[in-house]
RNA sequence: UGGGGCGUCGUCAAGUGGUAAGACACAGGUUUUUGGUACCUGCAUUCGGAGGUUCGAAUCCUCCCGCCCCAGCCA
């Protein structure tokens, strides 16, 4: 499986720092990155990419990466995001060791820090309101002003920030700021707040403290302390990174260098965690691991594997430039593992009755099928066939386009693996729809070829009517229907650009050698795409749910014909 | 009109002074018992624009244009 990786690592400008500092030797020669999310929320595709960045960038030079918790709000943190991010970061591949960390282990430490920088004359517990610090901070143009409270003695700020600690006060009333410069042209550089008061439950410190550390603060000390040589995060903290500098030169530990990146944005589909959040408690779809969501439970449930995705997150690369990647090419990257290793299977989504005349009534056959051509260690099946059969309802037209090339009245076609049957008669209800077509059939040709070799020019798939399984099939299309559901109209917002067709259902007439398809197994229901088996699937009710529909050339010629006409 | 970034094919993306990789998408074609797969071919005389330096520039310099981020006691 490994041995795929045909595909070599394209450079990009992080690879080539690390490479350089090796050459030079910097940190002894030694690599660590992390993956630091924090659990307030599930993992998506844009986490999925810097995942694979940072533990493939220690895997390939050597390194370690650690998974950490950047629990410093606990607000908005809870265990069972944790516990969900962990199962996506394995699930993916990766493995962090035997330990886990956990930003909250170092609060001890980050207050000494804290108290060191107090007495250092670095920084000051501030007496003013939120408010009061935004009016201070300036504008982007106009300089800030100091805190009247800004040049408090060395012992009253310990005083007090030992007190904001002990719990002396509500939240709010203080917090501890850094002494920097309230005329930086760079605003998080005006005296940035440090801790806050907070009287609240941690998910894992509980109820020991009621001062929790910024993420400023906090996350260079989280990088130091854990030895990390290369933090990588994404473009938003390019201008932080003067202050994570600052942090750590003025208390003179081990310092990592911040790189920062671009992260994905991918079309037809979003980012935001907090409108991820939103499409969940506002029921637009049905949870977090809805296979139209693009999160990592999204994924996983719709079919997508974890080799797929990180074969997406080397080829989209890694840059600093905003980008929107096509979702094409995720799509890509799932049928390309899927082809080789998806067992073929026969599956009706829209049965349409066909009658062969001339067969026999109560004999049944059963053929042989190959499991997968790409792979003949995959071996055959038997399928049944029988009289009366389902094939596609698409499969057939009364009055064919140009190029059809499937069955029509008069028209022979191969059945799949079966024989070749010619329609001889149509079938209408009272509103004019076919209700089944009758065939005949050339018992010559069992297996799919003749013995006078005349060609057919279509091969349809079908399922035997008393030998198939019913099953509910979700067909799951683009959750937007616009590249970036960003683009609307005045007074809209995102959920105007919903897809109102992201999901439809259908019941479906498969093999029978489905009744032992499980929970996660994956298929490729030959002509129309890849399918898994949904957790709510089970041996009296089989439910799929189509991953990605098969490359459709012939839906590509039609619409070109509609376009034409 | 402060600061920090970024602009190479429809979409990603290599390239770091020696004369524009690759992938996806798209368009043709070959093979085919999946209109799938595989394979072949085509697809930037040009690198946001204009000047300049140089024998030579996407790469160096100057000016201009465009886009993104920063005014949470969020991360």
């Amino acid at each position: 499986m490994e041995s795929k990786n045909s595909n070599e690592k394209v450079p990009n400008f992080i690879r080539n720092i690390i490479a350089e500092d090796l050459k030079n030797n910097k940190n002894e020669g030694r690599v660590q990155t992390r993956f630091p999310p924090e659990p307030n929320g599930y993992l998506h595709i844009g986490h999925a990419k810097a995942i694979c960045l940072n533990f493939g960038l220690a895997e390939e030079f050597g390194g370690k990466c650690n998974l950490r918790f950047d629990d410093t709000n606990p607000v908005k943190e809870e265990d069972e995001y944790a516990n969900a991010i962990e199962k996506d970061v394995r699930w993916l591949g990766f493995d962090w060791g035997e330990k886990t960390y956990y930003a909250s282990d170092y609060f001890e430490q980050m207050y000494e820090y804290a108290v060191q920088l107090v007495k250092a004359g670095k920084a000051y517990v501030d007496d003013l309101s939120a408010d009061e610090i935004r009016q201070y901070r300036g504008t982007l143009t106009q300089a800030g002003v100091e805190s009247p409270y800004r040049n408090r003695s060395v012992e009253e700020n310990l005083d007090l920030f030992e007190r904001m600690r002990k719990g002396e006060f509500p939240n709010g009333a203080q917090v501890l700021r850094a002494k920097i410069d309230m005329s930086s042209p760079n605003l998080n550089m005006r005296d940035p707040v440090m801790y806050r008061i907070l009287h609240a439950k941690h998910h894992r410190t509980g109820d020991k403290w009621c001062i929790y550390p910024m993420y400023d603060w906090a996350h260079g000390l989280e990088d130091s302390i854990e030895g990390i040589t290369h933090s990588i995060c994404t473009l938003e903290f390019e201008a932080h990174r003067p202050l994570y500098d600052w942090f750590l030169e003025q208390l003179g530990v081990f310092h990592p260098q911040q790189i920062e990146f671009a992260r994905l944005n991918l079309s037809y589909t979003m980012m935001s965690k907090r409108k991820l959040l939103q499409l969940v408690e506002e029921g637009h779809v049905n949870g977090w691991d809805d296979p139209r969501m693009p999160t990592i439970s999204g994924l996983r449930r719709r079919g997508y594997t974890p080799e797929s995705i990180r074969d997406f997150a080397e080829r989209i690369g890694v840059a600093k430039r905003d980008s929107m990647v096509d979702i094409a090419l995720l799509e890509h990257c799932i049928r390309e593992d899927l082809n080789k290793r998806a067992p073929r299977v026969m599956g009706v989504l829209n049965p349409l009755k066909v009658i062969i005349d001339n067969y026999p009534e109560n004999q049944v056959d059963e053929l042989d099928a190959i499991n997968n051509p790409e792979d003949p260690e995959m071996g055959k099946r038997k399928v049944p066939f029988s009289r009366e059969l389902y094939i596609e309802r698409d499969d057939f037209r009364e009055d064919p386009p140009k190029k059809y090339f499937r069955l029509a009245p008069g028209r022979e076609v191969r059945l799949r693996y079966a024989y070749y049957i010619t329609c001889v008669d149509v079938v209408k209800d009272e509103n004019g729809e076919v209700t089944e077509i009758h065939c005949t059939y050339d018992p010559q040709t069992r297996g799919g070829c003749s013995p006078d070799g005349r060609r057919v020019k279509g091969t349809i798939h079908w399922v035997s009517t008393p030998h198939a399984l019913d099953a509910e099939i979700r067909l799951y299309d683009h959750l937007f229907t616009k590249e970036d559901p960003g683009d609307v109209d005045e007074g809209e917002d995102f959920r105007s650009n919903l897809n109102p067709e992201s999901l439809k259902i259908v019941s479906a007439k498969v093999e029978r050698s489905l009744e032992n398809a499980r929970v996660e197994n994956f298929y490729q229901f030959e002509r129309k795409g890849y399918f898994c088996v949904d957790p709510d699937s089970s041996k009296e009710s089989l439910i799929f749910n189509r991953t990605v529909t098969l490359r459709d050339t012939w839906a590509k010629i039609e619409k070109a014909q509609k376009g034409k006409s």
